[in-house]
RNA sequence: GUGAGCGUAGCUCAGUCGGUUAGAGCGACAGGUUGUGGCCCUGUAGGUCGCGGGUUCGAGUCCCGUCGCUCACCCCA
């Protein structure tokens, strides 16, 4: 058994300031942008049965077959930590929810995928997200596409793209893919060896494809749309239409396929130009799960956390400033130290953020420490003070010292610091 | 799972043709007469040179392997 160095597991990485506080405000502004939107909050575990995945994803995508963490529980039933949000929100509607009421859900977390990182791709990486849980309706659709741009400009971004296509129901979606493969069947020997193998697993992934010999024969192909019933391409047309009417500008993108086999009818994708390879900062669609008997249809969308900040920083967001620190309790002697702390105890139920030193330093050492943690006064207090029953009270932008009584040391501080409130 | 590039202090990096006790800047901590910050000066701590093997009198440096990071493929948010 050779010692193993201690470190963090590839592709999950520690989150501290400055960015924590970055990760904060866009939580606190999807929350608010949601709740304006009548949505409520659901926190679903991380561990749930595999069999949730594989029967809600699809037992043959690229996700169930080989990115996910799953394992035995004791008594032999597998476990899998989510690698999306939408199976577990719909197991909990399925569970908790009665089947004719429509439910507006919005959640954030943690999710693992087993994929090799990369810009923008980690293991365990966040998403915010979002689910209407209602039957197919045009407007449904356009009110969740809606909210999924409302969430990003909420978050501070400005230049994404939203590419709009759709996967007609699972009739169309049959033809589709059928179609696909007759026509594509003579060119087989030209495509790549990935879309070789795309034809098999998922032929649609094929209009994806990157590479130039691919689409040029991709080219050759009806676009999936023709093979669309009237009533799916109505339904599309019917949603882009509300679309127009909010303003909201999006691309109609005929080859956006997506990866999980639950979709149907609406699919969108926003990408950011600042992103590289993995551009797509969020996802969503309409989609129709089986979970036990019932039936869950809804649409929704997640945004990707990591993602979103790469791009937020590409287009020169700051990060939120540095701590709140106000004022800095400097002692001399620990009696002095002792007393410090009772008065910061005070300080800190008025909302008043302070910091006192967690260890004996010099009067020095507490001033810079003091100036370095961005506080606007120090109150200084040693022997003397004690025995005078004093407090010093040192503005640090300008220098000025004054003593004071300590009974009214709280009152001195709140005119110093002006009407509180908390900064923002 | 595949490929390429990179691993030297907390951070950014230097380290010559293979040659002595591996360096700088920033940061941290301490000191610069009594109990007073920023600037300045001085000092201190901090390194299994990612890890293992090989070549060599001698390896941070060359070779092989391995692990990790980064980017791309794949896939997705």
């Amino acid at each position: 058994m050779g010692e193993r160095r201690i470190s963090s597991v590839p592709g999950m990485q520690d989150l501290a300031e400055p960015e924590a506080g970055l990760w904060r405000r866009i939580e606190r502004r999807f929350v608010e942008t949601c709740r304006r939107y009548g949505l409520e909050e659901v926190r679903t575990p991380i561990v749930e049965y595999e069999d949730l995945f594989s029967y809600s994803l699809g037992k043959s995508t690229e996700v169930v077959q080989k990115e996910m963490y799953s394992f035995p529980e004791a008594t032999g039933r597998r476990l899998a930590l989510r690698p999306e949000g939408t199976a577990g929100v719909l197991r909990y509607v399925s569970e908790s929810r009665p089947a004719t009421e429509d439910v507006r859900l919005f959640y954030y977390g943690p999710m693992f995928r087993r994929e090799r990182p990369q810009a923008g791709r980690r293991r365990q990486f966040h998403q915010l997200g979002v689910e209407l849980i209602c039957a197919a309706d045009p407007v449904a659709d356009a009110e969740c596409v809606a909210l999924q741009v409302d969430v990003l400009r909420a978050a501070g971004l400005g230049n994404f793209v939203l590419r709009i296509n759709t996967r007609g129901d699972l009739g169309d979606i049959n033809r589709v893919t059928q179609g696909l493969r007759q026509q594509l069947h003579p060119f087989l020997p030209e495509l790549c060896p990935d879309c070789r193998r795309r034809y098999e697993t998922n032929v649609l992934r094929i209009l994806d494809c990157k590479r130039d010999g691919c689409r040029r024969i991709v080219g050759r192909t009806p676009e999936p749309a023709t093979y669309l019933s009237d009533a799916s391409r109505s339904y599309i047309e019917q949603v882009y239409a509300v679309l127009d009417r909010l303003g909201i500008a999006f691309r109609v993108e005929p080859r956006l396929v997506r990866g999980l086999d639950y979709y149907a009818h609406t699919i969108w994708e926003v990408t950011h130009p600042g992103l590289g390879a993995q551009d797509a900062v969020a996802g969503g669609g309409r989609y129709v799960v089986q979970i036990g008997t019932r039936r869950i249809e809804g649409v929704g969308f997640a945004v990707g956390m990591e993602r979103l900040i790469i791009a937020l920083q590409r287009e020169g967001a700051g990060l939120p400033g540095r701590r709140e620190i106000r004022v800095w309790l400097a002692a001399v002697g620990e009696e002095a130290r002792a007393a410090n702390l009772k008065l910061a105890c005070q300080l800190r139920a008025e909302g008043i953020a302070c910091l006192v030193a967690l260890r004996f330093q010099s009067l020095k050492a507490q001033m810079r420490a003091a100036a370095k943690s961005g506080a606007e006064l120090v109150l200084i207090r040693g022997d003397e003070e004690l025995r005078r029953g004093t407090i010093r009270l040192r503005e640090l932008d300008s220098g000025r010292e004054r003593d004071l009584p300590a009974g009214r040391v709280l009152e001195a501080v709140r005119g110093v610091l002006g009407p509180l409130g908390g900064r923002a």
